[in-house]
DNA sequence: CCTATTATTCAAATAATTTTGAAATATGCA
DNA sequence: TGCATATTTCAAAATTATTTGAATAATAGG
């Protein structure tokens, strides 16, 4: 995957609110949340949060559909998995060390 | 774990060179790479290299060594590894769909 | 002590991001 | 159509990050 993508997407998660965004939009899952709805969860302007949801939506990270007069966020799967297999496999290389004792756990659980 | 941190330590990935110094120091190994030759390979100047590095540093995703006259830098394991777990367990709560396929694939593995 | 090498610090200049508030767009409903 | 609601766009201001080059520190070796 291209590196500038890549960028992007930690760019567009390296801020307080967008990650708090994100997490938000996991937990609600792939139905998504309002705009509006987000903005009042995290505290912040209806001009902040298309602010933040567009660095979202640019990153490949959410997407968005409009239902009557809301837009509806919701996390791009697709995005976020590419994200975390960089990170693990081709910045970290698999070592179990960096990728966060995942491979060592489930591999401990096969035993 | 805090999620400042985990913001610092997003941004710090969040940048072409530095993106490129963590992946080169991950590849050299716990031994490190002395400052120099970072900057060398990466192709930037020794100024802008004490830079990055200071933010890296800052973000918990490197450590250094002074060995003589050189600087030898290598990977923070500790830091990186709860980055990648904040990402998969926390935000993305071991969605095999988001965190990048890795509990699926090892679990197939172990069928 | 002197010099060469390696790396960092500093301050100024430049560039990029974020915030703010007003205006605009899109939709639903009376 | 006219009005209310939800969201986005826009431009200006404020903030933060990055680059640049000169100066400074740390060390090895003569």
């Amino acid at each position: 995957m291209d590196e500038s993508k890549i960028v992007a997407a930690l760019a567009a998660l390296a801020h307080e609110h967008r990650l708090r965004i994100f997490r938000l939009l996991v937990r609600a899952g792939p139905s998504g949340v309002p705009a509006g709805q987000i903005a009042e969860h995290i505290g912040i302007s209806a001009t902040g949060m298309s602010f933040h949801l567009k660095e979202l939506d640019h990153a490949g990270l959410v997407t968005s559909t409009r239902q009557g007069r809301f837009v509806r966020y919701a996390p791009h799967v697709e995005g976020m998995r590419q994200l975390l297999t960089y990170l693990t496999e081709d910045c970290c290389r698999g070592q179990p060390e960096l990728c966060g004792g995942i491979i060592k756990k489930v591999r401990a659980v096969c035993k």
